[in-house]
DNA sequence: TAAAGGAGGAGGAGGAAT
DNA sequence: ATTCCTCCTCCTCCTTTA
């Protein structure tokens, strides 16, 4: 298959025509990104949206600019239409383009709480977006804040120009994570669920104190992965501690440190570390207890490693409770275990219908099984976002009368760091579904501009 | 055949020193 | 402006085991 048929077969796979597809490769080139083309075959619908606008529409105060790493990022944002930044792999850096641009920087805040968190004191950030990006529908996308540079510029150019809210989760509860968060939510009058989450390791396991060695300083845990530290690197640590002096040599608490830092070890006995337990990671990430149970052991881990944190996820949404009273219709792209919706249950927020994609089995099964026990709303499964067609899109809208929140954290396979062989970036076999979060989101809006 | 175990760095970000 | 240093990351692939 030639370079050119590939391209087309990428982006019918996406849901654009083969017309469509051809033209923008006619127009661009058949050497340009695949989000370039994508960009093409956009453009023209959404021209008449954002001719109209310009970045002073959407501009929040300067605190919050500086939250976000300095009062720049305005002018950033407006010159990141016209060059066009990609991200072109490792090798490239911080290089300077052909043309003469630069690889647009997306600095994370420091410290990472987006526009507020509960408990922290901070200026008052207002954000006014402009009234075509407002909703319904709302829209709430997220993936991981850490990705290769230039992917968060990318999506959020997709998206509206509309800045992430960067939060790492350890500032709400005694875990970490951090993510980006885009969505066109108010930001005022956010609440928490209550009770809030414990901080500390201690606050959340108090047993573990028993046999916490004074020379670990840890009170919160690294980011939940996808899976475990080995039985025999558990046992390394053992034998080296006891083969140690008490305290330990510097050097053996320090390779004892790292490996306890890289696995998320807790201390269970007398020199004896371990991997937390499923319900343990459950009850960090906000879900009810035993809500994977039932998957084998590896497939819980890997299902708990991808979802939301739902305190974090849940303050951001808290703004819907009073805006719907009745309860919400909900399209759910890469539901996963549904964090998204236990959210939203958490909140006491009712789902009246919520469509899922999702396309693993083991969290299909976990998920409908929620809904059951929880739920008495209508529940449609899609199996990949990939056969989510236009047409569906417009038939679940005028059956539901639109939706009022669509949800989803697309892929992070080709961004997370801890990917060895193809942390591609937005390009990348996985992560490229965001396009699809990206043209189901548009349809629901077109969609629904025509009701 | 399906599930679990084990091996396996790059690449940024952010300090703290020049 | 540099350098050096410490820390962290929603992971993939091959082999072994049941």
């Amino acid at each position: 298959m030639s370079e050119k048929d590939e391209k087309i077969k990428s982006l019918v796979d996406m849901g654009f025509s083969e017309d469509g597809a051809n033209m923008a490769i006619t127009r661009c080139g058949v050497d340009v990104d695949l989000w370039e083309l994508v960009d093409s075959i956009s453009a023209p619908q959404m021209t008449e949206d954002s001719h109209s606008r310009n970045i002073s529409d959407h501009q929040v105060t300067d605190q919050c600019f500086d939250s976000f790493g300095g009062g720049k990022k305005a002018r950033l944002m407006e010159e990141s239409k016209k060059k066009r930044n990609r991200y072109g792999g490792r090798a490239q850096g911080n290089q300077p383009s052909l043309d003469g641009s630069h690889d647009e920087p997306m600095p994370l805040p420091n410290p990472m709480i987006g526009f507020n968190l509960p408990g922290y004191l901070q200026p008052s950030v207002t954000r006014i977006l402009p009234k075509q990006d407002t909703g319904p529908p709302f829209f709430y996308y997220e993936n991981v804040a850490q990705a290769p540079k230039g992917v968060w510029a990318t999506i959020s150019r997709f998206l509206y120009d509309i800045q992430p809210e960067f939060v790492d989760s350890k500032h709400l509860c005694a875990t970490a994570r951090k993510r980006g968060y885009i969505h066109n939510l108010p930001i005022e009058n956010r609440s928490p669920l209550l009770p809030m989450p414990p901080k500390t390791i201690f606050e959340a396991f108090p047993h573990y104190k028993k046999w916490w060695p004074s020379w670990d300083l840890r009170t919160q845990l690294n980011c939940l992965r996808t899976n475990i530290a080995s039985a025999k690197l558990t046992e390394r640590i053992g034998r080296a501690l006891a083969s140690s002096d008490s305290p330990p040599a510097r050097s053996v608490q320090k390779y004892v440190m790292n490996e306890c830092r890289k696995g998320n070890l807790v201390w269970i006995g007398k020199n004896k570390v371990a991997p937390l337990e499923p319900e343990e990671m459950e009850y960090l990430l906000g879900f009810p207890k035993d809500h994977t149970r039932g998957l084998g052991i590896t497939e819980r881990y890997k299902s708990l490693g991808n979802t939301f944190q739902v305190d974090t996820v849940a303050y951001h949404l808290s703004v819907l409770k009073v805006m719907f009273p009745n309860g919400v219709n909900v399209l759910s792209l890469f539901t996963g275990i549904g964090g998204g919706e236990v959210a939203l249950h958490r909140l006491g927020i009712h789902m009246k219908a919520v469509v899922s994609v999702e396309i693993g089995k083991a969290n299909k099964r976990i998920f409908r099984g929620w809904w059951d026990q929880t739920q008495t709303g209508t529940l449609i499964e899609i199996d990949d976002v990939k056969s989510l067609t236009d047409d569906t899109i417009v038939s679940f809208v005028s059956r539901f009368g639109g939706f009022d929140l669509v949800i989803g954290g697309s892929p992070c396979n080709n961004l997370a760091g801890c990917n060895r062989y193809n942390r591609d970036g937005l390009e990348g076999e996985q992560s490229a579904l965001f396009y699809h979060y990206f043209r189901i989101l548009n349809a629901v809006k077109s969609a629904m501009a025509r009701i």
